[in-house]
DNA sequence: TATGAATGAGTTTTCATTCAT
DNA sequence: TATGAATGAAAACTCATTCAT
């Protein structure tokens, strides 16, 4: 068995060296300039054996948008693990605040995410993979309502429906980042992405603690 | 002079007519795949005829771009007009709502104006195009900011910097029409778009009355 | 009739501005490269209106040429002129020096000229503009040989074939022209184009005085 | 190894191909008028193939130039060296009628190795490759500077700078093919290429012979 | 499994020329 | 005579993918 062992360990190698090149090459000149040449070149491997791993240049870039999705997810996990007895005020502070640093430490990935949603290119890979992407996709989404729903049943947050708060929470969340990712817009709003982005925090963490209902009622 | 005039018009006419058919084509098959040859048999002229009216495909798209903003901008514009003597929380509701109304009607043009955040493609048209576009885009989030400005003038709403508000309500709404966007998320947050923009702009407005200070001084 | 003189003076005169649009701009440019649109737009006219003077982009080449080759035969009977009363040797020295001052004041001209010899270009002209470019090209040569056999006559020029060697001292002049146009031809020569110029038709005069026969005979 | 060797075999046959296909097209059509379509027609490859091999169509030019360049050099060293012992001036004639046989046998080739001298062409082709050309164009020259000093030396040609003379000559050999490429020309001297052609070396060897200097000196 | 040569449809853009007004 | 809008055939070059070895 060692021999399959061993090629099986040296087939994931190989085909992690690929992404590692693709991944270098679509951050380095974007997620369409370029070629599966230059994959291969930076692979130091031939074009035919990208074939041999990856369906399509798609299939690639899918892959690397689940390496994004997986590092987003695991850094909004440790930071939620990391204030487990919190309130959950302070919870979804740590899960936005864990979002905040993927887009700046992995813009990126954060523009292949996003990318993503629009794209056509949803249609040219196996609808199993496209299942997958959508999955991973909504599982930050999850995160921050299961926090709401622990805010909701202690108290902290009186809203009626935490999936539809994590919603817009996380829509906020999604905003603030595209938003701030054009310099223009940073400084037409004489704020840095730090100030910004907290200042939605506040504004949405106030509007949870309220709650949405009628201000007359409140 | 009525000649020069004719011949004027009919220009302006046949330049509307080629914009017209890419439109078509773009929104039919997305924002890359068409070529200009699709373009030119939809509008029925020759290849070459469009480049006496436009340096390149993507001055195309910049114009259609340039039609959504300014359809956008006079939805809102007009919503605002109409609430003139309301509430600033009524304003920006109404203002929402247009968005709102924008998205629905003109999912396409939706698309283009989000793609464009990312394009690569403000490169390749002239300058003062992209600064056109530019400025286009900032005008929402402008009519966003005065309406903010109006209600913490009148107390309703307690915030710091109105432009800072505004570019969190801007956010959460862009945030949730592009969350929305998609079939399965509308189904995983067992939620249409209707209902669940709204909750945004209740939970924001909530935000809004509140002021962002810290709970312990609400 | 003086309506129909004014008219064939303006006609005249418009084509004349055609023609020095053209020659502007293909010799800042190139012979190639220059379209109708540039040639329209620098003649300020119409590009339909250019076709009402010439038949197509060659014609105009063509017609160009024959300023050209006009240009150099006035340069060339005029020295001839200047010198009627001299030895055939100075009037042989007198025509080359008017083609090296051609060539130096209206280097693109001479490119023209040159690049007719080989051009496929005269497949694409009327055949009797085609013959007229012929003929012009051809008068310089005669010139050459009615001085040679003026020389033959007087007993300064010891030849055979006038006409021969009429062809040998216009081959040479032509060549030594094309050699020294190169810059870097004229650093491995060590020799810039007015010495060797004059090296070469020293060296042709020396061969007409001694004759071609052979040494051993002379 | 073989496979590997052979691969680099079959290589160098197939880019071998596209330039024997090449020639043909641009020596039967012009050096223009050919598109790779035609090209990669004629070498029964499809249109990619030929970017695989030649970076651009002025590229394959430019390798066809060598060729000839190469040819022609070879002629001429090859006559040369069949003359070692010979005189001067029998080496100067075996070099040029190496030169003529070259022209008479290659036409298309001399016409291509003319049309660099003016090409535009040389602005599209990677620098090294340039180089390349200018040098290989000069190695003609050089070859009769060489025998013309050897006759300097040995007395048979009084001149007072052999390189100056070699570009004399070399000009005449030049002017002498490129005037009698046109076959109105052969009929307006009332002389074939070959006469023609022994003329101008007569011409110019009795003026090496004679030397440069006033006649009255002599 | 790995190679890399070959493919060929596809893309944008150009431009000489025509023709209705 | 003058205009300039329209044409449409090229043309060079690209690149994801395939496949024989």
């Amino acid at each position: 068995m060692s021999t399959a062992e061993r090629r099986a360990r040296e087939k994931a190698q190989r085909r992690r060296e690929i992404l590692d090149a693709a991944r270098k090459e679509f951050f380095e000149h974007g997620f369409s300039r370029p070629t599966m040449d230059d994959v291969a070149a930076r692979a130091e491997v031939s074009k035919g054996t990208i074939y041999l791993y990856f369906a399509s240049k798609e299939e690639i870039l899918a892959h690397l948008l689940l390496e994004g999705l997986d590092l987003l997810l695991s850094h909004m996990e440790a930071a939620l693990a990391a204030t487990l007895s919190a309130t959950a005020e302070a919870a979804l502070r740590a899960l936005a605040n864990a979002y905040l640093d993927f887009f700046q430490s992995h813009p990126s990935y954060f523009r292949l995410i996003m990318a993503f949603d629009r794209g056509r290119f949803g249609e040219s890979i196996p609808p199993e993979l496209f299942q997958q992407v959508l999955d991973e996709s909504l599982r930050g989404l999850t995160l921050v309502a299961r926090t709401i729903e622990a805010g909701q049943a202690s108290g902290e947050f009186r809203v009626d429906d935490a999936w539809q708060a994590a919603g817009s929470v996380w829509a906020a969340l999604n905003g603030v980042l595209v938003l701030m990712a054009h310099p223009l817009r940073q400084q037409m709003l004489k704020s840095d992405l730090q100030t910004m982005f907290q200042a939605t925090m506040d504004l949405v963490l106030s509007g949870l603690r309220a709650g949405t209902v009628d201000p007359a009622d409140g």
